[in-house]
RNA sequence: GGAGAGGUGGCAGAGUGGUCGAAUGCGGCGGUCUCGAAAACCGUUAAACGGGUAACCGUUUCGAGGGUUCGAAUCCCUCCUUCUCCGCCA
């Protein structure tokens, strides 16, 4: 959410800032209700004032049994009374008017972010890591998965599109990746949590899923929603907090699954485990002061992409171009992992600076030793990786002629020993 | 699911209709003392919003939302939430 005093005090850059990303100007529909509701709440402030006024005269006009003098006083309550209704309503309807209006607006690009209307306009950072050259034709992962153990048919029969069944070999593969992402992130320095998975609309609220992307996450009967991202959860830790600057940065990881509704995107990528209704995912999150989120933002995205170095997958790093940032973030860079068997970049971790726009909405601030007043923390999230893309990954560029696929090195240890899964 | 008790400032914890934004303690900050520190002592210390160049003035906030009242932390209603006991349960 932003600050409306930054739309009061210059509109124009407001819009400007929000139209780098494609949104349509509002400040001028925004300034004209918040107007209107400063001089209402003027107003209304008045009538409270004398109203609390003479209801302390009228407390001390009894204490000493002047009844005639309480009486004159409350008569002028009264009428002021009854003006008050009016102006509260208004003052109600205009500050939800705002809120709203704000609630509803994406976060504004950091002036290092590309300009750029969608995916094409983003920029490639750097490439990480040695593209194998395969003396045969490499499968795509769904086929390579299919004798090892990943069963989609039995899946769809259980739970319909978008959910997978992972079998033996395969799904140890993959809770070795998830534990050894994990382990790795903790030992950068991460604080291990298991958060909940059912939150309530406040939470969703809290990091920008709502109010307007409600279509894309699973809601319960009992109005909860499941998470489509632990980002949820743990930057809710702090919602609603004070901290000390002593505190800071506080850094969270968790393994969980997530949960997406895929609204809007029927017909892409349909095969295979690259986009599923329901995935696990190791998913950072940093609370900063506003010092400290840039070199924060930094350091969480070399954490992403030590565990691709480790694991051996060569990468690219991307720096999103303002037109395809998500709703939160005002600068993000996304890991695209090589795929052999598709032959490109997917996206395989997203980490973003959200500066205190999800601050603001939790009502998450710090104090700083001594100082007088509180400030909007910085929040922080990034993927460390996503657990199903990573199989994926390890799957196509780890495969060998037979459809056999070897285990990399890093994960070993979580593996019990096994070093090839080979077709059943 | 049944019964009961709570939710107050950064923290702990008083406060059952008026002068209560709220005692007291802890913590924080400033000072005295000290070569320095500790201890002790003195002072100070909530947030958000509105108005004002500013000093400052005002409003709101005691879990949330309604209500009663001239006036609500205090009384009533609904909801959220925590704890205790019972029941059920992985």
């Amino acid at each position: 959410m932003h600050d409306i005093r930054a739309l009061r005090s210059d509109p124009a850059a407001f819009d400007a800032a929000l139209a780098r990303r494609g949104a349509a100007p509002e400040a001028a529909r925004v300034l004209a209700v918040d107007t209107e509701l400063r001089a209402v709440l003027t107003e209304l402030q008045e009538g409270q004032a004398r109203r609390n006024e003479a209801s302390k005269a009228i407390g001390a006009a009894k204490a000493v049994r002047d009844e005639g003098a309480a009486a004159v006083l409350m008569a002028e309550v009264a009428v002021l009374k009854e003006r008050m209704p009016a102006l509260e309503e208004r003052a109600r309807v205009g500050e939800a008017t705002v809120r709203d209006a704000l609630l509803a607006l994406p976060n504004a690009p950091a002036a290092d972010v590309p300009e750029g209307a969608d995916e094409h306009g983003n920029v490639e950072v750097h490439r990480r890591g040695l593209v194998a050259a395969f003396d045969f034709v490499a499968l795509e992962h769904d086929e390579l998965a299919g004798p090892l153990g990943y069963d989609p048919d039995a899946a769809a029969a259980i739970s319909g599109a978008r959910f997978a069944v992972l079998k033996g070999p395969v799904a140890r593969l993959h809770r070795a990746l998830g534990q050894y992402m994990l382990d790795a992130q903790i030992a950068a320095g991460y604080t291990e949590i298991a958060p909940p998975l059912l939150v309530r609309g406040a939470a969703m609220l809290g990091t920008g899923q709502l109010p307007k992307f409600a279509e894309d996450s699973f809601h319960t009967t009992d109005d909860r929603w499941l998470i489509p991202t632990a980002e949820v959860s743990l930057t809710n830790l702090v919602r609603e907090r004070i901290l000390a600057e002593t505190d800071l940065p506080l850094r969270f990881v968790a393994l969980t699954p997530c949960f997406r509704s895929e609204a809007g995107s029927a017909g892409r990528d349909t095969r295979g485990l690259i986009r599923q209704h329901q995935f696990d995912k190791v998913e950072m999150v940093s609370i900063t002061t506003p010092d400290a989120s840039e070199a924060e933002h930094e350091r969480m995205t070399g954490c992403a992409e030590a565990v691709l170095d480790a694991l051996g997958l060569p990468y690219r790093r991307m720096l999103l171009c303002a037109g395809d940032m998500g709703f939160s973030a005002r600068k993000t860079y996304d890991l695209e992992v090589w795929l052999p068997g598709q032959g490109q970049y997917r996206e395989i971790s997203s980490c973003s600076n959200c500066g205190d726009f999800q601050a603001r909405r939790m009502d998450a601030r710090f104090r700083a030793a001594g100082a007088k007043g509180t400030g909007f923390v910085h929040t922080l999230n990034g993927s460390g990786l996503a657990v199903g893309r990573t199989l994926v990954a390890v799957l196509e560029n780890y495969q060998q002629a037979d459809g056999s696929v070897r285990v990399p090195d890093a994960l070993r240890g979580h593996m019990g020993g096994v070093e090839v899964l080979r077709p059943a």
